[in-house]
DNA sequence: GAACACTTTCCTGTTT
DNA sequence: TAAACAGGAAAGTGTT
């Protein structure tokens, strides 16, 4: 299920974690995605990358490896299991598996289990909110043990999210009145609520993403962008909101925030004018663009890369 | 624990 | 009239 996307992501983790010379990698052997990047045998895998191809499969394997079931131990015949757990276990949560890829000390992969069961507190933004089949793209009919993950997801999270909202204080004034509603954000949560939770955050909790680099992520892969967001000029980095709504719920789903609203996302989006990630579009509703700030979507930009 | 960055929430007023 | 825009104010959350 990984896109070439991710595909490139991990193969720049690689570059990186072993100092290897990105200059030497041909980027076009790059575009692959995770299914075939599970097809390739280890002579294959160092006829694209040389050396570090080497270092790649091994890495793989070790994936692999720590993912299979312990009547599945060689790395050939795990090849299904890598596949079933990203497919149809974890659909959603490509952020999470990659921040817990990346960061590789991490790897104990009976967590994998754990990393799926936040699933019912945090719906994927790679899934479609609006769509009637969203709420069953995670499963899989012929995967009995599932049931109980198709069960949470979103229904799970509002179930959560109210609890915590009943619990809210109430402010009231010094006669005991009911005040006007305080300014500002509320909490969330009290402290017992928050303490369901604790144990779920912290380890996976999402780094650096920014709304500014969720929006230019949808942009620039069209498997995610369901007509939510299109390029008016990309080489300007102009685009326009095209379900604003939708785009504000999938970002409210990726921060665990299913109140999100276009107003509320589209004040974050203001406070960029600012610092000069997105420059302001006179006259043209849900039209934004780009700033000197913001990187990663310009054309023929390798994000993060580097090569 | 403080400082900070980055939102998130609410609000009022304005523009389209 | 509704939707979107604009921006002040204050608070939540995660990181350093």
């Amino acid at each position: 299920m990984w896109t070439q996307q991710h595909v490139l992501d991990w193969i720049s983790y690689n570059v990186e974690r072993n100092k290897w010379d990105a200059r030497t990698i041909d980027l076009t052997q790059c575009e692959m995605d995770g299914q075939r990047l599970c097809q390739l045998s280890r002579e294959e895998m160092m006829t694209m990358f040389g050396g570090l191809g080497d270092k790649l499969y091994d890495h793989l394997c070790k994936l692999k490896d720590r993912q299979a079931t312990p009547s599945l131990n060689s790395c050939d015949s795990s090849d299904y299991e890598l596949k079933f757990h990203l497919s149809d276990e974890c659909p959603s949560e490509w952020d999470l598996i990659y921040d817990y890829i990346k960061n590789e000390d991490n790897l104990q992969f009976g967590d994998f289990d754990e990393m799926c069961d936040e699933k019912t507190t945090y719906p994927g933004y790679y899934s479609d909110p609006i769509s009637p089949a969203s709420s069953e793209s995670c499963g899989s009919e012929s995967y009995s043990s599932q049931a109980g993950y198709s069960a949470g997801s979103d229904l799970d999270m509002e179930v959560k999210i109210s609890l915590g909202r009943d619990n809210l204080p109430n402010y009231t004034n010094s006669n005991g009145a009911p005040n006007k509603r305080r300014r500002g954000r509320p909490r969330k949560m009290n402290a017992d609520s928050k303490d369901i939770l604790e144990s779920k955050k912290n380890k996976h909790s999402a780094r650096g993403t920014h709304l500014w680099e969720f929006i230019r992520d949808i942009l620039l892969h069209p498997d995610l962008n369901e007509g939510l967001l299109k390029w008016e000029d990309r080489s300007e980095g102009v685009f326009k909101f095209l379900r604003s709504e939708a785009v504000a719920q999938l970002w409210g789903q990726k921060k665990k925030n299913s109140s999100m609203t276009y107003e509320k996302l589209s004040r974050a989006m203001r406070y960029y004018y600012k610092r000069e990630i997105l420059e302001r579009v006179d006259g043209r509703r849900l039209v934004y663009k780009f700033g000197k700030n913001s990187s990663g979507w310009r054309l023929g930009d390798k994000g993060s890369f580097g090569c």
